[in-house]
DNA sequence: GTTAGCATGTAAGGAGTTACATGATTTT
DNA sequence: AAAATCATGTAACTCCTTACATGCTAAC
């Protein structure tokens, strides 16, 4: 089974919802998931070609041709929509949490398809990735400690400024994690809501 | 003139304190600088290579030599130290405060260099930075206005988090705006502090 | 009718990682 | 004497950007 990576994941749940083509779906990406701020169209076609390659997608030209000529080739447009497979491999990503799924480059991804992600598997991300950031934590503690002297009052206050950073996303992931816990226990409802942050 | 990338500039600015040997650089490049937090050797060496290539830097291997064998070659540690071309090349980069100085993959290499830059260089650095966050913010509420109703509670969420984050760093940057202006004001210390941040 | 935005793509190249390959030194 | 850590390096590969190349469509 090949190996999706983090942009071809984020289409996927895009285009679970519609389809669309390649310049609406960059605009969206930029929008609302994290990394992908201003991907170039250099990253963003031949991965779509390579997805429609391995049959996760399915172009569909015909988009603008009946709109306005009868038998025209308006050629442009090109709108992607999930296949089968495609829907089989988005679902099956989003049911997993191995230890990827809450490194710094997916985790934002997956936190955006938490609305088509089951509540027990949403707890394990949110989860790990409060660990993996505890560890980052001690790490920088430790960094810290060691090298107290050599820093100088600039670097001392970039340390503590990237320590509050993080402290900060581990506090964001307490809330989350509870408010995800007595939606589990009230109703077992699978698409809970996240809101309720002042 | 040739461009110093961010690495090649973080390595100039930690050879201006004392030679070091490429492992030893690579742990603090860790340590203290952002971007860098696990810095692979494989990309590391062939950046020394290419320093000591372009004369900024020279490998020294007589470190161990005399501290064991009488004539011995102990190979393995090259410590690497400034030449004057590296000191001129990284007062100079130290000087400029160009368009790339406050975006986000340089910032944190210039700032954590700040005691080794002068006050009215760091204040420009500071500001140029301020400016670019508050662009984002902008763009950020814009695209959030045009999106308003495709989001689903958890993108919303995402979304409000890194605006958050976003307003959190404005704020910092505010702070130490403010200190540099004081500092300046009082005396024209060359190496203010930046402490005093709760 | 011309500017701005929509729309698709390719080629070259930058900046980094992983995996590999090797060996010395220190600690247990 | 084995394990951990120090130390240096290369080759292949990944993922992304920039710059280029093209053409349609809507607005002013």
């Amino acid at each position: 089974m090949a190996k999706t990576d983090v942009l071809s994941l984020a289409i996927l749940g895009m285009l679970a919802e519609q389809p669309l083509h390649g310049y609406q779906i960059r605009k969206r990406l930029g929008g609302s998931l994290g990394p992908f701020r201003a991907l170039s169209y250099g990253s963003l076609y031949p991965c779509l070609k390579r997805m429609v390659a391995s049959g996760l997608i399915a172009a569909d030209d015909s988009d603008v041709a009946d709109a306005t000529r009868p038998g025209g080739s308006k050629r442009s447009r090109i709108a992607y929509g999930l296949t089968d497979a495609g829907k089989d491999r988005l679902a099956a990503e989003l049911a997993s949490s191995g230890a990827s799924a809450w490194e710094d480059d997916t985790f934002d991804v997956r936190f955006a398809l938490f609305g088509k992600t089951d509540s027990a598997t949403r707890l394990r991300i949110l989860e790990g990735r409060r660990t993996r950031l505890s560890e980052r934590l001690e790490e920088v503690a430790e960094g810290l400690a060691r090298m107290r002297d050599r820093h100088d009052a600039y670097t001392a206050e970039l340390q503590r400024h990237g320590l509050e950073r993080v402290e900060r996303e581990v506090e964001w992931l307490d809330k989350l994690i509870e408010n995800e816990r007595s939606a589990t226990r009230g109703t077992d409802n699978h698409t809970a809501s996240a809101g309720d942050n002042n």
